[in-house]
This record gives structure tokens, C-alpha cells and sequence, in this order.
DNA sequence: TGCTCACACAATGTATACATTGCCGATGCC
DNA sequence: GGCATCGGCAATGTATACATTGTGTGAGCA
């Protein structure tokens, strides 16, 4: 099944790289060398080197001035930024669709991932399916970049989406069932409202600004992480490469 | 002397291909194979692809599904929005700044540059010194990313501005002999000024809408050239890579 | 006539041998 | 003792042969 992106060797490099990275097992700074990766990977450097340089795209990796490439080192000042950033990115989406306009399909439809975004939450409080709205949430994020418009701006934000700390479920799997957690996720349901809201309203500002602050929900969540409860970290997958 | 960057046959291709990208010659959609460029290039293969790797990583080219490279196309609105996005990813910086303070010595030093770029206006409206004011200008809005002290900030909007097209500078070089670009510049420059003191003064927000509305000169200067006298397309060289 | 299958060619994927570079350590000279 | 220079090794850079894949075209069949 997985395998539909892990035909060629260099697919599977770029996997196994990325877990390793992913699970701390390489640590930022590290310098990856061509031939102990092939060695370990058993397969020729040509794939490995054509893996790395993937890798860097994606921005997990860096090259080195003078040739090869390092394991890129996160700071929690950096998985700070980076919600920042998806925030001002997303926001920036939000703002054009409400400046611009959307078609009214594409605005249903943003609708009508909120109406079931509703549904996953139940009569208790604490009765929340986590699972759909994971889901449901990553579908939200992605049509909103495309609302935009403009593919320049949506690339932009699917690529810093691509750091798995930032993106719009890196809080969500897993650790939910805490009761500060459960709040927050109400919250965010409400600022889906309020993005759909401004974006049909034609407000751009507010459009932003929601959208801003619906990111630094998750850097809420990396606070209460970091600072009240560090087993968390752990259960938090895209945690593991930080630094430190 | 250029040398220095092309030591190796890959850093060769990458130049020669940029270039070629960026005069139009290798236009938007253009399929690259492997071959005919090693052919064309007179090098093998494996420097050619490592080279097409890195043009994509700078956002010139795109990996094509089913393997190899395409030269990306690149819109008007492309463009406008890639403006768009320096504003927004500049007008963070500067917030941050504003928000988060910077050190005295920084702040001295952005303020320096400023004042230098104040020297570049003669006491006639014409007499302007284009090639002064473009490498103070690079420097100012180097130095602005810097501001933010975010590493993360600071590396997008290096990467944003390393689209030709969407640099502080591509509408500066040579073009600015037109009275509305004159002004344009005097405006330009009071807005330096203003980020500046909003930096200073902790004014995020105003440092903010700024930066961002420091961008859209570059937007202006875009449409004038292309509603008003496209004769000058030619004459700034990144516009060279919009699709016909 | 239209569909499908198969074959061939073209393009990328992979391995590997060899070249080049740059760094580090040892040895010698000052 | 410190510095400079000269190996030598390790790592990346390059070329190329061969493998695999994917695609287009033609023929054959329904």
C-alpha cells in the first residue's frame, strides 16, 4: 500500500531518512555521509545522494557549503516560528479569498467541512472523535490555502505545512484527551466558523487575523507541552527531532 | 572570478541553466531531459541532474510525477502574489522586531543604512543615484529579516526574495529614470524610514502594515510596466521568465 | 472503426569505477 | 616548540554502462 510511493530505491531512502530524522534517531547537526547511508540503506550512493537532496527540499535536510549535507537542527524557537509562519501564511490565504471572492461551490464546500466538524463532537464534553476530526481539521487547512486563489500563495503554505511540527495536526492525534486540550479544540471549531464566516462576508481582515490566531493554537499547545507536562513529548511525533 | 561559485561542472550547469531560465530562452512548461542538457552542456548526466535538483530547491524548476524536471511557469498574478508574499513574510520581520526588540548595535546599524540611502538623493529630483541606492536597498531589506531574530523568518524571506522577480531590488537597475519611478523611490525611501522608527518605538503593527505596503511599490512598478509601457519588460531582466 | 495488447524506444533509475578535492596528521625544517 | 609542507585518506564529484520504467505507436482482433 505505502510501497505506491516507495517504487524506487530513492523513494525508500527518502522514507527511511525521513523516520530516522523524524524518531531523533539522527539528530540535528549530524552530517549524513553518502557512504555509511548507502552502506546502511544497501543501496548504491546515487539514490541516497538523489534521497538527500529531496530531503533538502523538503527542509529537513541542509547542504554544506563545501559539499554534503547536515540534519537540519529544530530550537523550540524555531517550532515557535514556524506556527507563526503557517499562521501569517494561512491567514494571508483567508485575507485573499475574502478580498477576492471564491465561487460559491468552493465556499459550500469550506462549509461543509465545518458542518462536519461539528459532528465530531458529542453530547459530554468529553466526547470528541479525535480521529475524524484530525482529519476533517487537515481538510479545512488545505481548501482554505486553496481558497486563496493563487497557487503561489497556497504552495507556500502547503510547504511550511510540510515541517511536521507546523503543521495543522502535529497537536492533535493522540494526547487530546487532556481537558485544557478539549477546550482548545472547541475553540479552534470556532475560529473554522469564523474564517468561513469572514472569507463569505468578504472581510479580509478579520479573515487574518482569526486565521492567525487559530495557528498559535498549536503553539499554545506546544507551551502546556513543554512546560507543564514533558511525557507528552514524546506522544507528540513531530517533537522528536528537536533539538537538545 | 565568477569561478569562484562554479568550480564544479554541477555548479556550472546550475548557472548556465538559470540563466538561460531567466532570459526566456528555456521558457515555462519547457520539459528538461537529462540527456539533451548534458549533451547541450557538454557535461554527463549525473552533474546535470544534481544541478536540475538544486534549480528545483530554488523554486526555477519542478519535479514531474512521473520522474524528471519541468521549468516552472510563472504567471502575472504569479508574480503580483509572489510580491504580495514578500510583503507579508517582511512585514512579520519587522513585527517581530517591533515586538520582540532588538538590540541597540542592530538597530544603530539599520539606521545607518537608512541615513546612507538618504545620501543617494541629490538636491535635484533627478539626480538619484540608482546604483548606490539599489545595493543600500538590498542591504536594508537583508537587514530587516535579520531584525526579526527569528532564523526561521529570516530563511523564508531569503527564499521568497530569491525569485528574480519578487527581490526589493528588480525594479530598481536601470528603469528608474521615469519620473513616477523617482517618486516612487522618495516614497520608498520615507518608508525605510518609518519601518525604522515603528521597530524602534516597539510598534509592531505599524512596523508591520509598512513593510507590507513597502512591497507593493514593487507591485506598482510591475503594473505601470505592463499597463502603461511594456517596452520596458525587456529592460528588467527578471521579467524575462513570464509566460507568453 | 475502435479497442487492446505488445513491442520498441526513449527517458529516468541505479550501480560502480575512477577523478578530484579538501582535510588532517605526521614529519621535517626553521 | 611552532609552523609549514607533504602525503594519504576519506568524502564528494563525474562519467558511463546497464536496468527499469513508462509511453507512444502499430498491428491485430473484435
Amino acid at each position: 500500500m505505502k510501497d505506491d510511493t516507495a517504487k524506487t530505491h530513492t523513494m525508500r531512502a527518502v522514507i527511511q531518512l525521513r523516520d530516522k530524522i523524524m524518531r531523533g534517531e539522527l539528530h540535528g547537526g549530524m552530517r549524513l555521509f553518502e557512504v555509511s547511508v548507502a552502506d546502511q540503506l544497501e543501496i548504491s550512493r546515487t539514490p541516497v545522494r538523489e534521497a538527500m537532496s529531496r530531503l533538502t527540499e523538503e527542509g529537513l535536510l541542509e547542504r554544506v557549503r563545501s559539499g554534503g549535507f547536515v540534519v537540519r537542527t529544530f530550537s523550540l524557537a524555531d517550532v515557535t516560528d514556524a506556527i507563526e509562519l503557517r499562521g501569517v501564511l494561512e491567514g494571508t490565504a483567508a485575507r485573499l479569498a475574502a478580498e477576492r471572492g471564491v465561487p460559491a461551490h468552493d465556499m459550500e464546500r469550506l462549509k461543509g467541512i465545518v458542518a462536519k466538524l461539528d459532528d465530531c463532537f458529542g453530547e459530554l464534553p468529553e466526547d470528541v472523535d479525535f480521529e475524524g476530526y484530525a482529519e476533517l481539521n487537515a481538510r479545512f487547512h488545505h481548501e482554505l490555502a486553496r481558497l486563496s486563489g493563487s497557487e503561489m500563495v497556497c504552495r507556500e503554505v502547503e510547504r511550511i505545512t510540510r515541517l511536521p511540527f507546523a503543521s495543522p495536526s502535529a497537536f492533535l492525534p493522540d494526547e487530546a484527551n487532556i481537558a485544557a486540550f478539549r477546550r482548545s479544540l472547541q475553540m479552534a471549531q470556532e475560529q473554522h466558523h469564523t474564517i468561513a464566516a469572514a472569507i463569505e462576508a468578504r472581510e479580509g481582515f478579520r479573515a487574518e487575523s482569526t486565521a492567525r490566531e487559530h495557528a498559535r493554537a498549536a503553539r499554545r499547545n506546544l507551551d502546556y507541552v513543554m512546560s507543564q507536562d514533558r511525557s507528552l513529548i514524546e506522544r507528540v511525533p513531530a517533537l522528536g527531532l528537536l533539538a537538545g
